[in-house]
DNA sequence: CATTACCAAGCAAGCGCTTGGTTTGTAAAC
DNA sequence: GTTTACAAACCAAGCGCTTGCTTGGTAATG
């Protein structure tokens, strides 16, 4: 299995100034917004918490964003570009479509249940609490991470590896891979990511190419 | 397939007072609480909002329920119930664990995409919202319903037709199923529950029994 | 004629956000 | 190397509004 070391590509948007850098003020408030987020959901989550959580005052927010509410759009942008990129090198480091579909599923579960797992699952149920405008903003980044899974899929429906419908499949597996973020806690000895993921993969049905 | 016709089982319940029938007051407040809570999320869903999507005061609900909370809580626990009992009565008309399987997949996706559909989206994504003491009694109702899905996939296991663990499979299987309800439209000439159970079982990998 | 269902009014607390002013960091000017 | 200038970062206070919920009373029901 390919192993993608994630800081290079961290780097590589911070100094783009895509993402913002996790040891800035705006990046450590991203970061404590998204584990509130995740923990009381953003409507729970008010503007005093976010504040106590980087030990300012709540009026002091409103200086590095204009709203509440550009605080959860930030945190969704910045972690679909983040994301997008680390599925990119992953899916490029493997070579065949059904190792392309194991380097996407492992980096998956890596993006939810690793460092970036907070903004994640902030991405995936929070949906309701953005704006329209932002809303559709976001789904235009999103759209180029799921491309990205699609082409892998497609490519394995042309060969008869899958035979279910591609989008189908992915949004099954979007929703069972995302739900792992309730259930699944790494632990000594049990179920490491290298597992889960061959559990997915014991799940699906690949047929064999001819 | 067999074919579960849900009004007696829903009759039945009522008259056990298990459930409100959705004729009486306090059932058709909590079929729009569901509504609400879905579409707009538990927290952005103002007493005021509840009130008028019934037609009375908002003072007026505390009348029927204590508090906001006890609402969200009575759409969970009266949805597992009539839940529990619709997909029991599905594995009951099914005769091998495979075909069980099909009808507990088949009864799920309804339960999400049909007329509780509002209640079960509640029920997975409102979990937050609940007060510590009352997540742990709708809990409870839960083990019942999982422990339903369990028992199939345990003899699916034994018999060798999953290799998987089956607490793992169940949970893909409840993230996949349960995030339908982003995506998933019934459409004229479209996608059916039917063919969409189809598209599922295609999906996973059964071994054929030796 | 009591019980259930509701209304009209409003309270206390918490909410997102604003305001006016102070501190801090930084870099050129002298 | 001290001074000056200025913007960025932050504080203290609080405003206007919305929130869940209460209260005291009235209408309907059986």
């Amino acid at each position: 299995m390919a192993f993608v070391n994630q800081t290079p590509i961290l780097q590589a948007l911070i100094n783009e100034q895509r993402v913002s850098d996790p040891a800035s003020a705006r990046g450590r408030l991203l970061q404590e917004a998204a584990r509130l987020f995740r923990d009381k959901g953003y409507e729970r989550t008010t503007v005093r918490d976010l504040a106590a959580a980087v030990g300012i005052q709540s009026g002091s927010l409103f200086h590095h964003f204009k709203t509440k509410e550009d605080i959860l759009k930030a945190v969704m942008v910045e972690t679909i570009r983040l994301n997008t990129a680390l599925m990119q090198a992953a899916a490029d480091g493997a070579d065949s479509p059904r190792e392309k579909l194991r380097a996407l599923v492992r980096a998956e579960l890596e993006s939810i249940n690793g460092q970036t797992g907070e903004a994640m699952a902030v991405l995936v149920y929070e949906w309701r609490s953005l704006s329209e405008p932002s809303r559709a903003e976001v789904l235009e980044l999103r759209e180029i991470y799921e491309n990205l899974w699609l082409s892998v899929l497609n490519e394995l429906a042309r060969n008869g590896e899958i035979t279910a419908d591609p989008f189908i499949v992915r949004r099954m597996l979007t929703g069972a891979l995302s739900w792992t973020v309730t259930w699944y806690r790494p632990a000594r000895g049990g179920l490491t990511l290298d597992g889960l993921t061959d559990q997915v993969l014991a799940m699906i049905r690949l047929h064999s190419v001819v």
